[in-house]
DNA sequence: ATAAAACATCAATTTATTGTGATATATCAG
DNA sequence: CTGATATATCACAATAAATTGATGTTTTAT
């Protein structure tokens, strides 16, 4: 009597799913993923964030908070402003993902 | 006067964001993702779907629709039966990042 | 035609997320 | 110390998403 399926060695494990989760509902939101997609590889300040975006002071300080509490982004104080870029692998992963499908889509792949 | 920033050739456009935001907040859950590792590369009944996870006949069900309407999965059905599974690049690719991911966590790199 | 099996959908409640305006904190210049 | 600037936090109303139990639908066997 076979097992319906075989344990693959790369399946996820649990607690990794369940953590993961949370950072890809995190990433679920338009403006958060225009962000991260800003923040990707240099480092502005929210004041910086909030002009590319257009959204309210309070609304870009919470969305940067949430990512920098999930692990997404760090942060560092300079002066009175607060600089913030990518800091995650995964994250980086997961651009370059939607990177290339989107010039897939565009080549008709 | 310089821009702050350059345009990427490769930004991510305003449409895919919006529309991959939708994809990727539905991913976002414990339960969604787990049936999508699932489903990767085999097709399974909703029946089999749910013995795997453990959810409700109506719960299961309900993920797997939100998951297909998204154009995440593909679904045919066989006799009684309906088989869904993964069809779809962008969540491929999403999952071998978070696959690569755990990996390189376990590896400690 | 009837009944059972396998899914899908509905409707109502609960829970989570979001946006907003007000207020708080930290840093700096004078 | 005071005022100005930059950011963070709070509290709450508005909206969206999840859960559950019941009911619909489709298919097949008899």
């Amino acid at each position: 009597m076979a097992m319906l399926q075989v344990d693959r060695d790369d399946a996820l494990n649990p607690a990794f799913v369940a953590e993961v989760a949370g950072i890809i509902r995190t990433m679920g939101h338009p403006d958060r993923l225009r962000i991260v997609e800003l923040l990707r590889g240099q480092e502005l300040r929210v004041s910086e964030v909030q002009a590319a975006v257009g959204l309210s002071q309070a609304a870009t300080s919470q969305h940067l908070r949430q990512m920098y509490h999930q692990g997404i982004l760090s942060s560092r104080r300079d002066g009175r402003s607060v600089l913030y870029t990518v800091d995650s692998p995964l994250i980086g992963k997961m651009l370059t993902c939607l990177t290339e499908t989107q010039r897939e889509m565009m080549e008709g792949a």
